[in-house]
DNA sequence: TCAACAGGATAGAGCAATCCCCTCCTAAGG
DNA sequence: CCTTAGGAGGGGATTGCTCTATCCTGTTGA
């Protein structure tokens, strides 16, 4: 019965079990794994050796505990489904992998209850900072937020109210400024194609600048067609496929990202459609899926790896400097990148609408 | 200057806080805050509103060091950058959201030695669980997944001698398979493409087993294209046309993954190749970016979401019944989804190799 | 010889959970 | 109506593991 012996012992090793096997104090052995205060080097490697030796893995729980900090960074994002978020979170990790600190990450679901769970159970682990979408949350997200003591930093979007930093772009000045490129392009009679925007407030945003930036032009949305659920290529398929049917005389199509947009090119391209003569086409994002399609749809890039860098930035500098806020603004500009299908010399020649340079 | 209340008195609120707050002891309150124990409804009643007037915020460090356990699972993959895992993270969220548990993701990179300090860091907060990509990792990696004395999961992958559990496909047979499919249709001359496998051992072990299959069906893999770096529609043109380049005369292309058979796909499309009768094309994954091409690639669809359910059902059983494990082993079985690339009928006339039944 | 200092030891804090106990209320039986 | 047993509700003391602050020792150099 006793031969063989229990594989796994199941007694949690501790700093003591290292210290004794180290022959040092359990003191010495914190200041060592923690390489904090003098320790000869000699002793040094005698610990690290018996650490390793044992396979101990010191206890942040206790850690923490005792230390009252902890190196964690909370991370909330809505969601992982489009690429635009795991961009946003490989800048982060460049960024913190070079500091002491660790990024954990959370899903809000586009959905505000939700990421008030999430965030109350992020700062139950007393993170040192802490990075989270968008301006809008919450009365008791910003409460807790605000409570929290610790650097917070609202990443993606610059049209609002910051709580402490904020790293992003205007969403409304985008959507605007795409307007104004397609107006000068010479195109009229524009169609809008997105998600029904009950919480992705920067689509709305954008929507906003965009009808806004048209109207200044003399211009309305002539039609739109609105989606939910996920994006895929199937999704701009269907709803260009939609509204063509009922607008067929649009001239130009604009996407709230760039997935759709993809399908809906695909979609123009097969029908024969001219682009981007007789149609345009822009989407938002500047994700990579774009270089590879017969034609490249205009978009905007909206640099998110660089936005999580600048937030995972923001955060390091207060830890390292013991601030519990930075109050910090960067704002990023977002550039048109005009593909093949948005042309950008107008080749009108109907007389209506004529650009004044002709 | 003290007319303004400091908005940030920057004192921790501890259970003591609000006991003091609610008159009960901080036992009571604890309990309250745990749904554990009785406590009357009046009693609870007047603790919560405290805790929520409050902004208290329960502290889980010294929750977990109290009691010695805490309610973390943690989840290794190698990216985020392609659709694949952040599908299995759905999954294990869907599932443990009806649980106590919450996931704590890390990011292995493909590189075992980060791997290795992934895990290492994640071990430093006691988890319940652990869910790691693969079966091969350093023996360092073995050892403390070994030692931590906590239910593991070992995902994605079948061909191997997993530590614990393990949940996912068998890559030689799904190499496998699709070669059969491949022969039966009568292709012949067939190309591979894919990444340079170093580090990834599913996509090596398809190529194994496709070979392998192939080999037996006396067929040889006529040519091959690796590439490292992001998986593009960009990627998976060039590599198509460099090997069409090289080899005009193939008639099947099999690549690792969906993403670069899409970009395949649509340069043959535009190079005018007769799919899929001049020539086959099939990826692997079954990610739904397909839905919407002009094509739909053959594919294999390995249930990315089933596989994160089931591996967090593991874990959250083994918590909830007090298990340090439970050596489970869920074989999934793709199924090949022959899209618009694979014929399934072959048509060929050139007599040889000329199917049975014909 | 003494001061200064590097290296190492000791004690206690940090917050919540657990174990064990006490109190008070209720209900049943005499 | 009183007594008492049982149970539910609530409290006190202790524990978990590490880090911080403080203190002590031995050594070195002037």
């Amino acid at each position: 019965m006793t031969l063989s012996d229990p594989p796994r012992p199941r007694k949690p090793l501790t700093l003591r079990d290292v210290s004794e096997a180290s022959g040092v104090s359990e003191m010495t052995v914190s200041r060592v794994l923690r390489a904090s205060g003098d320790v000869t080097a000699k002793t040094r490697e005698k610990v690290l050796e018996a650490a390793k030796r044992l396979g101990y893995v010191p206890n942040r729980i206790a850690g923490g505990l005792a230390s009252q900090r902890v190196n964690l960074v909370g991370v909330i994002i809505p969601s992982l489904s489009n690429m635009v978020f795991p961009e946003v979170l490989s800048g982060i990790n460049e960024v913190l992998e070079n500091t002491p600190l660790q990024p954990v990450f959370g899903l809000s679901r586009y959905d505000p209850p939700h990421e008030e769970k999430v965030l109350f159970e992020m700062l139950s682990w007393r993170p040192s900072g802490l990075i989270v979408t968008g301006l809008e949350h919450s009365e008791a997200t910003r409460a807790m937020l605000r409570a929290a003591g610790i650097p917070v930093v609202e990443i993606m979007d610059l049209d609002g109210e910051p709580l402490d930093s904020v790293v992003g772009i205007s969403h409304r000045r985008a959507g605007a400024e795409m307007a104004r490129a397609i107006a000068a392009a010479g195109y009229r009679r524009i169609g809008f194609l997105g998600t029904k925007m009950p919480m992705d407030h920067r689509a709305r945003k954008r929507f906003e600048g965009f009808t806004g930036a048209l109207a200044r032009a003399g211009i309305e949305v002539a039609d739109h067609e609105f989606y939910s659920g996920g994006s895929g290529l199937a999704t701009g398929r269907e709803m260009t496929r939609a509204l063509l049917g009922r607008n067929p005389d649009l001239d130009f199509l604009y996407y709230s990202n760039d997935m759709i947009a993809a399908g809906g090119l695909l979609y123009c391209l097969e029908n024969g459609i001219d682009i981007p003569g007789r149609m345009g086409l822009a989407g938002f994002n500047g994700i990579e899926l774009l270089d590879g399609l017969p034609l490249k749809p205009a978009t905007m890039d909206i640099q998110r790896r660089e936005i999580g860098r600048r937030a995972a930035r923001i955060i390091a500098d207060c830890v390292a400097r013991g601030l519990s806020g930075a109050g910090e603004r960067v704002a990023l500009t977002p550039r048109i990148d005009p593909g093949d299908t948005l042309r950008m010399a107008p080749p009108r020649t109907d007389g209506q609408d004529r650009p004044d340079h002709v």
